[in-house]
DNA sequence: ATAAAGCTTACAGTAACTGGAAGGTCAACA
DNA sequence: TGTTGACCTTCCAGTTACTGTAAGCTTTAT
Protein backbone atom coordinates (compact mmCIF):
# COMPACT_ATOMS: atom_id res chain seq x y z
CA UNK A 1 0.00 0.00 0.00
CA UNK A 2 1.67 3.59 -1.22
CA UNK A 3 0.85 6.41 0.40
CA UNK A 4 -1.66 8.10 -1.22
CA UNK A 5 -3.60 5.13 -0.94
CA UNK A 6 -2.73 4.91 3.06
CA UNK A 7 -3.93 9.11 2.84
CA UNK A 8 -7.36 8.09 1.22
CA UNK A 9 -8.02 5.10 3.62
CA UNK A 10 -7.27 7.39 6.74
CA UNK A 11 -8.12 10.65 5.26
CA UNK A 12 -4.90 11.95 6.14
CA UNK A 13 -2.94 13.82 3.21
CA UNK A 14 0.24 12.29 2.30
CA UNK A 15 2.18 14.96 3.00
CA UNK A 16 0.98 15.07 7.06
CA UNK A 17 1.98 11.32 7.11
CA UNK A 18 5.11 12.67 5.83
CA UNK A 19 4.96 14.82 8.66
CA UNK A 20 3.67 12.36 11.24
CA UNK A 21 7.34 10.25 10.44
CA UNK A 22 9.37 13.20 10.66
CA UNK A 23 8.36 14.09 13.94
CA UNK A 24 8.42 10.62 15.17
CA UNK A 25 5.08 10.23 15.31
CA UNK A 26 4.88 7.19 13.10
CA UNK A 27 7.77 4.85 12.86
CA UNK A 28 10.13 5.31 9.67
CA UNK A 29 7.87 3.11 7.72
CA UNK A 30 9.23 0.22 4.82
CA UNK A 31 10.90 1.14 1.90
CA UNK A 32 10.72 -0.46 -1.93
CA UNK A 33 13.75 -0.85 -4.16
CA UNK A 34 12.53 2.68 -5.07
CA UNK A 35 12.27 4.59 -2.49
CA UNK A 36 8.78 4.26 -1.68
CA UNK A 37 7.18 3.94 1.51
CA UNK A 38 4.89 1.00 1.91
CA UNK A 39 2.10 0.54 4.28
CA UNK A 40 -0.05 -2.30 5.64
CA UNK A 41 -3.77 -2.20 7.25
CA UNK A 42 -1.47 -1.63 10.68
CA UNK A 43 -0.78 1.38 9.94
CA UNK A 44 -4.41 2.58 8.80
CA UNK A 45 -6.27 1.69 12.45
CA UNK A 46 -2.89 3.32 14.19
CA UNK A 47 -3.34 6.65 11.59
CA UNK A 48 -6.91 6.27 12.32
CA UNK A 49 -6.37 6.62 16.23
CA UNK A 50 -3.95 9.60 15.78
CA UNK A 51 -6.23 11.10 13.79
CA UNK A 52 -8.89 11.19 15.90
CA UNK A 53 -6.54 12.08 18.66
CA UNK A 54 -5.30 15.02 16.69
CA UNK A 55 -9.56 15.69 15.89
CA UNK A 56 -9.70 16.30 19.82
CA UNK A 57 -6.62 18.61 19.72
CA UNK A 58 -4.63 15.64 21.44
CA UNK A 59 -1.23 17.34 21.29
CA UNK A 60 1.12 15.33 19.36
CA UNK A 61 3.52 14.94 22.13
CA UNK A 62 0.63 13.42 24.08
CA UNK A 63 -0.28 11.16 21.28
CA UNK A 64 3.37 9.57 21.25
CA UNK A 65 2.94 8.58 24.82
CA UNK A 66 -0.09 6.98 24.02
CA UNK A 67 1.51 4.94 21.18
CA UNK A 68 4.45 4.22 23.58
CA UNK A 69 2.66 3.13 26.03
CA UNK A 70 0.93 0.54 23.90
CA UNK A 71 3.99 -0.74 22.73
CA UNK A 72 4.87 -1.40 26.50
CA UNK A 73 2.43 -3.58 27.60
CA UNK A 74 4.23 -3.19 31.22
CA UNK A 75 3.97 0.81 31.82
CA UNK A 76 1.52 2.38 34.04
CA UNK A 77 -1.82 3.33 32.60
CA UNK A 78 -2.40 5.93 34.98
CA UNK A 79 -1.60 8.49 32.64
CA UNK A 80 -3.93 7.60 30.61
CA UNK A 81 -7.16 7.16 32.67
CA UNK A 82 -6.20 10.99 33.69
CA UNK A 83 -5.71 12.23 30.32
CA UNK A 84 -9.18 10.50 29.08
CA UNK A 85 -11.01 11.85 31.63
CA UNK A 86 -9.54 15.35 30.72
CA UNK A 87 -10.78 14.99 27.20
CA UNK A 88 -14.44 13.79 28.41
CA UNK A 89 -15.06 17.27 29.39
CA UNK A 90 -13.69 18.38 26.86
CA UNK A 91 -15.22 16.56 23.97
CA UNK A 92 -18.30 16.84 26.15
CA UNK A 93 -18.60 20.58 25.92
CA UNK A 94 -17.61 20.53 22.06
CA UNK A 95 -20.36 18.67 21.75
CA UNK A 96 -22.78 20.85 23.49
CA UNK A 97 -20.97 24.17 21.37
CA UNK A 98 -21.82 22.17 17.85
CA UNK A 99 -25.10 21.46 18.56
CA UNK A 100 -26.04 25.10 19.57
CA UNK A 101 -24.35 25.69 16.06
CA UNK A 102 -25.67 22.80 13.90
CA UNK A 103 -29.31 24.00 14.70
CA UNK A 104 -29.18 27.09 13.94
CA UNK A 105 -26.89 26.89 10.81
CA UNK A 106 -29.18 23.79 9.97
CA UNK A 107 -32.63 26.09 10.28
CA UNK A 108 -31.08 28.93 8.42
CA UNK A 109 -28.69 27.74 5.64
CA UNK A 110 -32.00 27.81 3.28
CA UNK A 111 -33.36 30.83 4.71
CA UNK A 112 -30.67 33.14 3.07
CA UNK A 113 -32.87 33.37 0.25
CA UNK A 114 -32.88 37.27 -0.43
CA UNK A 115 -29.08 37.71 -0.71
CA UNK A 116 -29.11 40.60 1.49
CA UNK A 117 -27.73 40.96 5.01
CA UNK A 118 -31.01 42.83 6.01
CA UNK A 119 -33.08 40.17 5.71
CA UNK A 120 -30.65 37.75 5.99
CA UNK A 121 -31.52 35.95 9.89
CA UNK A 122 -28.75 33.63 9.51
CA UNK A 123 -25.99 36.19 10.62
CA UNK A 124 -28.48 37.68 13.72
CA UNK A 125 -29.54 34.25 14.75
CA UNK A 126 -25.96 33.73 14.88
CA UNK A 127 -24.71 36.62 17.51
CA UNK A 128 -27.82 35.59 19.19
CA UNK A 129 -27.30 32.95 22.03
CA UNK B 1 -14.70 46.36 31.07
CA UNK B 2 -10.46 45.69 31.34
CA UNK B 3 -9.29 42.84 28.85
CA UNK B 4 -8.61 39.78 31.79
CA UNK B 5 -12.89 40.40 32.29
CA UNK B 6 -13.69 40.36 28.50
CA UNK B 7 -11.54 37.52 28.61
CA UNK B 8 -13.29 35.81 31.31
CA UNK B 9 -16.38 36.25 30.41
CA UNK B 10 -15.90 34.66 27.03
CA UNK B 11 -13.16 32.17 27.46
CA UNK B 12 -10.50 33.89 25.40
CA UNK B 13 -7.48 35.09 26.47
CA UNK B 14 -6.20 38.22 26.86
CA UNK B 15 -3.29 37.65 24.81
CA UNK B 16 -5.50 36.01 22.06
CA UNK B 17 -7.62 39.21 22.41
CA UNK B 18 -4.95 41.33 21.71
CA UNK B 19 -4.00 39.00 18.83
CA UNK B 20 -7.45 39.18 17.16
CA UNK B 21 -7.17 43.13 17.41
CA UNK B 22 -3.85 43.06 16.17
CA UNK B 23 -4.62 41.45 12.99
CA UNK B 24 -8.18 43.22 12.27
CA UNK B 25 -10.19 40.59 13.36
CA UNK B 26 -11.67 43.45 16.49
CA UNK B 27 -11.85 46.73 15.85
CA UNK B 28 -9.09 48.52 18.18
CA UNK B 29 -10.28 49.10 21.18
CA UNK B 30 -11.14 52.23 23.22
CA UNK B 31 -9.22 53.19 25.66
CA UNK B 32 -8.93 54.67 28.87
CA UNK B 33 -6.60 57.63 30.29
CA UNK B 34 -3.93 54.83 31.68
CA UNK B 35 -3.75 53.48 27.93
CA UNK B 36 -5.72 50.43 29.13
CA UNK B 37 -8.38 48.89 26.72
CA UNK B 38 -12.02 49.06 27.58
CA UNK B 39 -15.07 46.99 26.69
CA UNK B 40 -18.73 46.30 26.87
CA UNK B 41 -21.51 44.19 26.33
CA UNK B 42 -21.42 44.44 22.30
CA UNK B 43 -17.63 43.38 22.73
CA UNK B 44 -18.62 40.42 24.82
CA UNK B 45 -21.40 39.27 21.71
CA UNK B 46 -18.67 39.63 18.71
CA UNK B 47 -15.94 37.74 20.33
CA UNK B 48 -18.48 34.68 21.40
CA UNK B 49 -19.08 34.92 17.91
CA UNK B 50 -15.50 34.68 16.70
CA UNK B 51 -14.87 31.66 19.28
CA UNK B 52 -17.78 29.64 18.43
CA UNK B 53 -16.47 30.29 14.76
CA UNK B 54 -12.89 28.90 15.58
CA UNK B 55 -13.89 26.04 17.39
CA UNK B 56 -15.57 25.29 14.25
CA UNK B 57 -11.82 25.77 12.72
CA UNK B 58 -13.04 28.65 10.57
CA UNK B 59 -10.13 30.99 9.61
CA UNK B 60 -9.73 34.13 11.18
CA UNK B 61 -9.65 35.57 7.61
CA UNK B 62 -13.30 34.09 6.91
CA UNK B 63 -14.43 35.25 10.27
CA UNK B 64 -13.42 38.94 9.15
CA UNK B 65 -15.95 38.27 5.93
CA UNK B 66 -18.69 37.59 8.19
CA UNK B 67 -18.06 40.64 10.77
CA UNK B 68 -17.61 42.98 7.52
CA UNK B 69 -20.89 41.64 6.15
CA UNK B 70 -22.82 42.35 9.53
CA UNK B 71 -21.66 46.20 9.61
CA UNK B 72 -22.44 46.67 5.51
CA UNK B 73 -26.13 45.38 5.43
CA UNK B 74 -26.57 46.12 1.85
CA UNK B 75 -24.22 43.65 1.19
CA UNK B 76 -25.09 40.28 -0.45
CA UNK B 77 -25.34 37.40 1.99
CA UNK B 78 -24.73 34.03 -0.78
CA UNK B 79 -21.34 33.45 0.07
CA UNK B 80 -22.30 33.26 4.00
CA UNK B 81 -25.04 30.82 2.66
CA UNK B 82 -22.49 28.85 0.80
CA UNK B 83 -20.02 29.01 4.19
CA UNK B 84 -22.18 27.79 6.43
CA UNK B 85 -23.68 24.68 4.04
CA UNK B 86 -19.90 23.61 4.24
CA UNK B 87 -19.55 24.20 7.52
CA UNK B 88 -22.75 22.15 8.49
CA UNK B 89 -21.34 19.29 6.67
CA UNK B 90 -18.23 19.47 8.77
CA UNK B 91 -19.77 19.51 12.09
CA UNK B 92 -22.20 16.61 11.36
CA UNK B 93 -18.67 15.03 10.71
CA UNK B 94 -16.75 16.28 14.02
CA UNK B 95 -19.79 15.35 15.69
CA UNK B 96 -20.37 11.69 14.79
CA UNK B 97 -16.34 11.02 15.54
CA UNK B 98 -16.93 13.07 18.76
CA UNK B 99 -19.94 10.77 19.57
CA UNK B 100 -17.84 7.81 18.98
CA UNK B 101 -14.89 8.85 20.69
CA UNK B 102 -16.95 9.84 23.51
CA UNK B 103 -19.04 6.28 23.79
CA UNK B 104 -15.97 4.99 24.37
CA UNK B 105 -14.07 6.82 26.20
CA UNK B 106 -17.16 6.87 29.00
CA UNK B 107 -17.43 3.61 29.32
CA UNK B 108 -13.67 3.27 29.52
CA UNK B 109 -12.73 5.77 31.75
CA UNK B 110 -13.16 4.12 34.74
CA UNK B 111 -11.73 0.49 33.85
CA UNK B 112 -8.56 1.14 33.63
CA UNK B 113 -7.65 0.27 37.40
CA UNK B 114 -5.38 -2.10 37.13
CA UNK B 115 -2.70 0.33 35.74
CA UNK B 116 -1.10 -2.43 33.45
CA UNK B 117 -1.74 -1.98 29.90
CA UNK B 118 -1.78 -5.98 29.61
CA UNK B 119 -5.36 -5.41 31.65
CA UNK B 120 -6.37 -1.70 29.78
CA UNK B 121 -8.92 -1.90 27.52
CA UNK B 122 -9.34 1.72 26.90
CA UNK B 123 -6.21 1.38 24.44
CA UNK B 124 -7.58 -1.48 22.44
CA UNK B 125 -11.28 -0.10 22.64
CA UNK B 126 -9.69 2.99 21.37
CA UNK B 127 -7.90 1.46 18.23
CA UNK B 128 -10.67 -0.48 17.54
CA UNK B 129 -13.80 0.93 15.61
C1' DA C 1 4.46 53.75 50.73
C1' DT C 2 5.39 49.93 48.70
C1' DA C 3 4.44 45.54 46.86
C1' DA C 4 1.59 42.65 44.09
C1' DA C 5 -1.37 42.27 40.36
C1' DG C 6 -2.57 43.64 35.99
C1' DC C 7 -1.90 46.37 31.91
C1' DT C 8 1.14 47.96 27.78
C1' DT C 9 4.25 46.94 23.53
C1' DA C 10 7.46 44.36 20.94
C1' DC C 11 9.78 40.59 19.50
C1' DA C 12 10.71 35.74 19.42
C1' DG C 13 9.19 31.00 19.63
C1' DT C 14 5.92 27.10 18.94
C1' DA C 15 2.68 23.56 16.95
C1' DA C 16 1.09 21.49 13.21
C1' DC C 17 0.92 21.63 9.14
C1' DT C 18 1.31 23.25 3.94
C1' DG C 19 3.48 24.74 -0.47
C1' DG C 20 6.84 24.50 -3.86
C1' DA C 21 11.03 23.25 -6.21
C1' DA C 22 13.95 19.72 -8.17
C1' DG C 23 14.26 15.36 -9.35
C1' DG C 24 13.47 9.99 -9.35
C1' DT C 25 9.88 6.02 -10.46
C1' DC C 26 6.20 3.66 -12.57
C1' DA C 27 2.10 2.29 -15.48
C1' DA C 28 0.06 2.88 -19.78
C1' DC C 29 -0.46 3.94 -24.36
C1' DA C 30 1.05 5.26 -29.30
C1' DT D 1 10.37 1.46 -27.08
C1' DG D 2 9.72 5.99 -26.01
C1' DT D 3 7.49 9.35 -23.63
C1' DT D 4 3.80 11.33 -21.09
C1' DG D 5 1.61 11.98 -16.85
C1' DA D 6 0.70 10.65 -12.32
C1' DC D 7 2.90 9.69 -8.16
C1' DC D 8 6.90 9.32 -5.32
C1' DT D 9 11.22 11.39 -2.94
C1' DT D 10 13.76 15.15 -0.04
C1' DC D 11 14.50 19.68 1.49
C1' DC D 12 13.54 24.15 2.71
C1' DA D 13 10.58 27.93 3.29
C1' DG D 14 6.04 29.84 4.47
C1' DT D 15 1.53 29.92 7.07
C1' DT D 16 -1.89 30.04 10.74
C1' DA D 17 -3.02 30.92 15.13
C1' DC D 18 -1.47 31.48 18.80
C1' DT D 19 1.90 31.64 23.17
C1' DG D 20 5.97 33.11 25.96
C1' DT D 21 8.93 36.53 27.66
C1' DA D 22 11.04 40.83 28.69
C1' DA D 23 10.84 45.59 30.08
C1' DG D 24 8.17 48.91 31.75
C1' DC D 25 3.84 51.64 33.18
C1' DT D 26 -0.75 51.68 36.13
C1' DT D 27 -3.79 50.34 39.58
C1' DT D 28 -5.09 48.19 43.84
C1' DA D 29 -4.46 46.46 48.36
C1' DT D 30 -2.18 46.40 52.80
Amino acid sequence: MKISELAKATNVSAKTIRYYEQVNLLLPAKRGESGYRHYDKKDIATLVFIRRCRELNIPIIDIKRLLDVQKNPNASCAFIDEMIQNQLIRIQEAQKELALLEKSLASLASSCNNHTVEGCSILHQLQSN
